[in-house]
Formats: C-alpha cells, sequence, structure tokens
DNA sequence: AAACAAGACGGACGATCGTCCTTATTGATT
DNA sequence: AATCAATAAGGACGATCGTCCGTCTTGTTT
C-alpha cells in the first residue's frame, strides 16, 4: 500500500496536484500560442504580446514557463497533440490498409484547409523556421515530423501488406511524395488564398494510388 | 544629340550617376542579406546585424534602403536575380522540350543542394514566414513564386507540344508536382542534414516522366 | 566656381524584447 | 496549525529593435 502510493505520486502527481490551477492557465496560454506561432513563426511569438491576447501579465506568463525556448517546446507540444488528435487519432477508426491511408489524406487535407491552426499546418510553418536555427526547438519539431513520417510511411505500408498497392514496394517513397504535395498545397493555398492547390494535390495522389493498381472503390474515400 | 542626352540620363541615368558608388555598397549589403534572410528569415533579419555582419555603420545601412521594408523588398529582387541567373537562364542552353525541363530539374537540385543561400532555398524559407502576413513583402513573394510556376509550367508545356510527354495534357499540374517534391527535399534534407530527400525527389520524377511516356535516353540528363 | 544630392557615420529616441526580483495570495504537505 | 511551493502581478534591468536627426565628405550638376 505504502509503495503503490508512492508510485501514484512519484515526481509527477505531487506535482500534478499542485498545479492543477497553473494547468489551466497554461492550456488557456497555448491555445493562443499555437494559434500565434503559426501565424507569426516561435520566434516571433512573443511573450508580451501572449499575455496580451491571454489577458494575463507579461511576468506571469513567462514565470508560467520558465523561459522563452521553455514556451516554444510547450507550444510544439501542444500543436502535437492536437495534430495527433485531429488526424492520427480520428483516422483509427477506419480499416488498415487503403481504406485507412485514404482517411488519413482526407483528415490531413481537413486539417490544413479548416486551418486547425490560422497560420496553415504548424510543423510546415515552424520546421522551416527553424531548419537552421540549432537547439532544443529545432530537434523537437524534427522529432515530429520524422514520427509524421514514420506514421505516414506504416501507414501506407500496411496497405501494401494487405495487398492493395501491387504495384508499390518502397511505402517510404509514397509518403515522400504524398507529403510533398500536402505541403506544397498547404503553402500554394496560403499564399493564394485559393482552394485550388488542394484539388492539385488530391488529383496527384488520386492518379499515383490508381497508378499502382488500387481498387478505385476505395479512393472515392479520398473526397 | 540634344534629344538623345536627355534620353541617355531620364529618369535613371543621372540618379545612376550619382549612385554609382552607393549601389556597389547596396549591392554588397544585399549579398549578405540574401544570406542572413534565408537563414533566420526576412523579419529576423535585423539591420543592425546586417551592418556589422558587412562592416558598416547601422545608421548607414539603414539610409542606403530608407527603411526596413525597402530592404526586406530589395532583398527578394536580389534574390531573384540570383536564383534567376543559377536556374533559369543557365537551362537556356539546353534544346526546348524535354531536354530542357530535365536540364531545369537539374539546376534546381544543383540550387538547392548546393546552397546558393546557406539556409536552403530562399523562397521556401520566405514565403512559408509571409504566407500570413499582408504586406508588400508578401505580394513580392507571392510574384516570384507565381512567376516560377508560370516558368516550370510553360517548360512542361514545351515538352508536351514537341510530343516528348505524349501521356500528360496538364501543364501545371505536373508543374505542381515537381515543385513539390523541390520543396520536400529542400526541406527535410536541411532538418535531417542528409542528400537522402533528394534522391527520393528525382526518383519521383524520374518515375512520373517515365510513366508520361518520356525517352529514358533523356532522363539521364537529370542525372 | 557654386550649389546640390547622396553616401556614411555617430548618436539619440521610444518601443519592445526576455529575464529577473520582489511581493501577495493560495493550494498542498507535514 | 504551520510550513512550503507555485501562481500571479508589478516593476525594473540591459539589450536590441527601427527610425530619425545632424554632420561631414564626396561626386555630380548647373
Amino acid at each position: 500500500m505504502r509503495a503503490a502510493e508512492q508510485r501514484a505520486k512519484g515526481a509527477q502527481a505531487h506535482v500534478d496536484g499542485r498545479r492543477v490551477r497553473g494547468d489551466q492557465s497554461r492550456r488557456a496560454v497555448l491555445e493562443v500560442a499555437m494559434d500565434l506561432a503559426s501565424l507569426e513563426g516561435l520566434e516571433g511569438l512573443s511573450i508580451g504580446r501572449l499575455a496580451a491576447a491571454v489577458g494575463a501579465s507579461k511576468s506571469g506568463v513567462g514565470a508560467l514557463f520558465g523561459s522563452k525556448e521553455a514556451l516554444q517546446l510547450s507550444t510544439v507540444a501542444a500543436a502535437r497533440e492536437l495534430f495527433t488528435r485531429r488526424v492520427i487519432d480520428a483516422s483509427r477508426g477506419a480499416p488498415r490498409g487503403l481504406r485507412r491511408l485514404c482517411t488519413l489524406v482526407k483528415l490531413w487535407f481537413d486539417y490544413s484547409k479548416g486551418r486547425a491552426f490560422p497560420g496553415g499546418c504548424f510543423f510546415q510553418s515552424t520546421a522551416v523556421e527553424f531548419d537552421a536555427r540549432p537547439g532544443a526547438v529545432r530537434d523537437a519539431l524534427a522529432q515530429a515530423l520524422d514520427d509524421w513520417d514514420d506514421y505516414l510511411t506504416q501507414s501506407v505500408q500496411m496497405a501494401i501488406d494487405s495487398g492493395e498497392l501491387p504495384g508499390l514496394d518502397d511505402a517510404r517513397q509514397l509518403a515522400f511524395e504524398i507529403d510533398a504535395v500536402f505541403n506544397e498545397s498547404n503553402n500554394r493555398s496560403l499564399l493564394t488564398g485559393s482552394d485550388a492547390p488542394y484539388e492539385r494535390a488530391l488529383a496527384a495522389i488520386e492518379a499515383r494510388l490508381a497508378g499502382l493498381g488500387a481498387d478505385r472503390e476505395i479512393l472515392v474515400l479520398l473526397a
């Protein structure tokens, strides 16, 4: 019993107990921080304006995270959670294989087109910003991108394994190409203010999958 | 004679005459500005550090361009010139059609892999930074991207017109897909520090062109 | 020769940045 | 009940930002 209590409150628990109030504040701040960062970048995100936007004091927000870098890292973690919920978790309802892959593609378009972040895909904006800035933030973003690439590759691989993409043998190659048109459509749409790039990206993926022998009855899940 | 003199010094000439010295200074500053902007963004580019990097005074550099936005616009213009020289002009030596398209692709990879800008493709970095920031800088970047897309589309169209891509009818669609894997390889390479993404992008383009009926003898120009 | 325009600098301005220190309050632990 | 830790705000710090003001120099124009 004593051991169980010890485990239950180890390292995290007693801190979380005290931080219930603070965690709500942090969550509220991070909600705004994600939006601001997608619009102006993680470096352009300033503690002062963030505090003003959330109706708190600058020193209060600063103390909640300790440093700007810690705030940036927390913002990245929060964005990962949102992306995972909206895209990855939401795709788990579909049956494994090509159906789930097509569902994943559609969910990504919904995520980007629906502006889950007002400045477009959070990771596209911030990864490009930090790709030449060594540090913990860059590492966290690179890890997020890597994990996403792995997940996308794995989703393609499951479609291969179930024989639904007979023309394909390199899952990571297709994942690369899908992610490429994802990001291109995201960027072009933001810059031109049009949804047309998304149609181009969808057409590219649809044609590519059809060329690999995918069942056309399943590809309708993309639209 | 008087008329010829008038033409020779109209609007530009008498200014250029006085600005010979200043233009050299501007050119020197812009060379450094392009590099800094590709690394830290056009907004992260500060007049003070730019002046320090070029060995001039802050007020001197500021006066050369008038305002930060004017400096940013000049930097974009300089980057366009460099890109045009290294990629577009350099491809004009190849015969029109598929050969020139393949040469253009190879030159783009050289441009990105060779880090003509230390922070990777200048326009990828800055367009993503400004895609949600209304203003003259965003407009200039959008125009640059648009012009590039038009040129790439036109290059594809010439290959179609000469019957070298019998399987294709929508030139802009292929241009979209090519630019997508361009940017994806640029970003992924910067973030992972590897050249592998460029091989993925090259493989994607090669397979796509081959699938459209392109002559394999010509596709070797890609490598 | 005189007048002028533009480069280049030192210096200062108000604003904003991230950080730190102090203080009061409040919830959790002993 | 008493001690402690964390939230939260106020305020100040040094640094840096973009911009502007004189001032000197220099090359061009009239």
